[in-house]
DNA sequence: TCACATACTTACACTAAGTGCAAGTTTGCA
DNA sequence: TGCAAACTTGCACTTAGTGTAAGTATGTGA
């Protein structure tokens, strides 16, 4: 994703093996889409947040300001496509885990393979440039808030039809809570840092914080200070407190 | 809530927090801040969401475009300020529990409080009223997102500054995720009625949501799998964490 | 009560977001 | 090859949002 090609560079390929059928059009739509993403991006780098207008992004990708919102419904939107990808990537990560498996777990697990810089960096960058500026914090609230629709759904279905929309909506939007307080508070810590002991107190928050859901955020006077050590599993340790 | 405009920010200069001195220009000011608030309002109940503009509701409200952007830096912000009212109130209820008490059991205490139809109708109409547009949907979000960093003050404020900041994060989002659940989930059963019985179900909700995350989510093979209709599950309501 | 400073409102002008439409261009397909 | 559908683009238009300067209301000190 966010390749700096133009248009023509996924022009040659016509004959792989893409899901639903990878015609001249989809591809080109394709690019055309990633590139108007990758210069927003750029601009965002270069003039920082607020200094670049849809007509810049536009002009920058090759395309008219028409096209842009043919793409995308706004230049926020553009942006937060960015996060789209990492929660997309993560959401996928999630359903391939085992049915059986707690929500917690699996949520955990999604995350964690997910910090590696490949797929963090570009998400660690839209953060850090995203800070100061609300439209833009807004639209990635709206991409959580998605990812958190989607888990809800996702869990639906590994829980079945039976589950209490509350014990859903209540789960999915903690766990997603707790996804982001650990990438807050990382990147608080940390800013764009993406070395490898950086990313290994990324996953440690990820499973701290996960690790403290499952355990119903018991008084931080025991060992839920650093988080439970042992084992993110979320199986109960006492039913109640 | 933070789309109040830069300028009532210096209102009180004497010592006291009271609301002393409302001399005739801040009263006009708060008068003229509702007025619009309110013709916003109207204006999304009589006319729907997106099928009217800020021009329409200064003239509503008799006052010029430019005032109103004097105090509303959006169209969405001054309908927001319904929202905001409502986490403000449900803010105040939390700073006033007892410091030794888990944050758990003020978060429902707070929101418990707002249970009634003088609190909750605001909310609920908005929420009804702003089901279908994205922008309105936005501001939402973000609301809830400023009472969550609200949530990490007070917390941090009663916890003490020597706890984890990760804990601060995921346990206020955790709350006000559970906080929006009951919410999201009664407004889609019920609907904007706002009749004892289903007010009823709300503060159920709100009890059941914080229930399970002091419960960590115990698996649902206790009384949370219950239909979305009826879940009284955690009856152990008093003697809890 | 009378200035005078300060705060508030307003009109005006301007940039930019977002949308509908119709004409031009590319691609898929028979 | 030729037609239909999809895609792009320019154009015109409404609306959001902001800077500025001039006008009006309010508080204050003499």
């Amino acid at each position: 994703m966010t390749q700096t090609s133009s248009q023509e560079a996924a022009a040659e390929v016509s004959t792989t093996a893409e899901p639903a059928t990878p015609s001249r059009r989809e591809l080109n739509k394709a690019a055309t889409r990633s590139s108007i993403a990758s210069a927003a991006l750029d601009l965002l780098r270069s003039n920082g947040s607020g200094n670049f207008t849809v007509e810049d992004i536009a002009a920058s990708a090759g395309v008219s300001r028409r096209t842009f919102f043919n793409y995308f419904p706004s230049l926020e939107a553009a942006l937060a496509s960015v996060a789209d990808g990492f929660m997309d990537h993560a959401l996928e990560q999630f359903r391939l885990r085992p049915a059986d498996e707690s929500i917690l777990e699996s949520a955990q697990a999604a995350l964690m393979a997910l910090a590696d810089p490949m797929s963090v960096a570009p998400m660690a960058e839209l953060f850090s440039l995203t800070q100061d500026n609300r439209q833009l914090a807004r639209s990635e609230l709206e991409a959580w808030e998605h990812c958190t629709e989607q888990i809800i759904d996702a869990a639906r279905g590994r829980l079945g039809t039976g589950i209490s929309e509350l014990y859903l909506h209540a789960l999915a939007g903690s766990v997603i809570s707790c996804g982001k307080a650990a990438m807050t508070v990382w990147f608080a810590e940390h800013g764009p840092d993406l070395s490898p002991t950086s990313l290994a107190v990324l996953r440690q928050h990820l499973i701290d914080a996960m690790g403290l859901l499952g355990a119903g955020f018991a008084p931080p006077s025991d060992a839920s200070l650093h988080g439970p050590a042992a084992s993110p599993s979320v199986s109960t340790t006492k039913d109640r407190f």
